[in-house]
DNA sequence: GAAAACGTGTTTACTTATAAACAGCCTAGT
DNA sequence: ACTAGGCTGTTTATAAGTAAACACGTTTTC
C-alpha cells in the first residue's frame, strides 16, 4: 500500500462500518438498483426518440398524456406526470411549434390541449419504442413474476409520501 | 367539450391506441414506478445531506465509495459507481477542500484516495440516513417479500446491456 | 366597483448533468 | 533519444432540471 504524504488518512473502517457500508453500492440495495434501472430506461428512451424523432423524453411523456387525456391543461398534465410547470411549458411549446398539438381557451385563461391528427400519427409511433422498453426488462420473468414486480413496486409507491415526510 | 380554434383537433384516439397509451403512466408500466421510486429517494436524501451536511448526494456516494473501497482513484470511482468523470472530479474536489480525504500518488498520474479521520466520522453521520431510505421504502414488506423483490430487480439488472444495444 | 386573492402559464436565474476537448504524464516502439 | 499513443484527471461548452418571481386575467370580497 502506497505511502500516505500530506496529510493523515484511513486505509480501513471499522468491520462494523466497512460492512454496513458495503450495502449501499450493491446488488442488494434497492434504492442503487432502482437509479441504475431508471437511468438505464430513460437514457435508452432518449437516445431513441431524440434520433428518431427529434423530441425528447418530457415532449413524449406530455404527448403521452394528451393521447391518454385528451383536452387537459398544462397544469394537469403537470401534476399527472409529476413533471416541474417549466418543463411542461416548454415541452408544450415545441409540441406546438411542431403542429402536433392544438389548444382551446379554457376557464381562467387556462388552455384545453388536444392532439392534432400529425400528433396522434406520431404518438402511434413513439408509443411502441416506449413500451419495448418494458418489454425487454421484463423479458427474463415469468408473467407471475411480472406480476409480482408490479405488485411488490406498488407495495413501495406507498411509502413515497412518507419519505417526504421525513425532510420537513 | 369546448370548441376547437385555430387548428383540427383529435379528442379521441381510437380505442386500441387509447387502451395502449394509456399503461403508460399507470401504476402497471415499470418504467414509470421506477422513475418515481429513484427520483423520490433521490430527493429525500438530497434534501437530508444537504441540510445537515452541506453535501450534495454526489459528494456522499464518493464518499461512501471510499469507506468501501480505500485507496481507489477518481477512474475507479468513476466506474465503481457509474458515476460520470467530472462529477467525481468535483465531489472530490469539494471533499478535499473540507479535508475529508487525503490522496497519494499514484502511477501514471493518478492518486489513490482516501479518507480522513474527519471524513470517516462524516461518513458514520451519512451511513444511517441513506439506510433509512431502503428501511422506509421496504417498511411493508415481509422479509420474504423484500428477498423476492431484491431477486426480481437482480434479474430487470441483467437486461441493461440489452437496453443499450439497441440504441447502436 | 375597487381591491385583494387566486389560478393560469411564462420567464428568469440558478443549479446540476453530460459529453467532448484538453493538458500533463507515463510508457512503448523505433 | 524522440516520437506516438494511451492513461490520468480537469476544464469547457452545452443541455437539462429546479424553484422562485413574474405578468395576466379571473374570481372573490368588502
Amino acid at each position: 500500500m502506497a505511502h500516505v504524504s500530506g496529510g493523515s488518512a484511513v486505509e480501513q473502517l471499522s468491520p462494523v462500518h466497512e460492512a454496513l457500508s458495503d450495502v449501499i453500492d450493491s446488488e442488494a440495495f434497492v434504492p442503487r438498483l432502482l437509479a441504475l434501472l431508471s437511468n438505464a430506461l430513460v437514457w435508452r428512451e432518449s437516445m431513441l426518440l431524440r434520433g428518431e424523432f427529434g423530441l425528447g423524453t418530457n415532449d413524449w411523456r406530455v404527448l403521452s398524456a394528451l393521447a391518454v387525456r385528451p383536452g387537459i391543461t398544462a397544469t394537469d398534465v403537470s401534476e399527472f406526470l409529476v413533471m416541474n410547470k417549466a418543463v411542461v411549458s416548454k415541452a408544450v411549446n415545441v409540441l406546438m411549434t411542431r403542429n402536433l398539438i392544438t389548444s382551446t381557451d379554457g376557464p381562467r385563461g387556462s388552455r384545453n390541449l388536444f392532439l392534432t391528427p400529425p400528433g396522434v400519427e406520431m404518438h402511434d409511433q413513439m408509443l411502441p419504442i416506449s413500451l419495448a422498453g418494458e418489454d425487454i426488462l421484463l423479458s427474463q420473468l415469468s408473467p407471475a413474476e411480472a406480476t409480482q414486480l408490479r405488485v411488490l413496486l406498488g407495495k413501495l409507491m406507498a411509502q413515497i409520501p412518507r419519505l417526504a415526510d421525513e425532510t420537513t
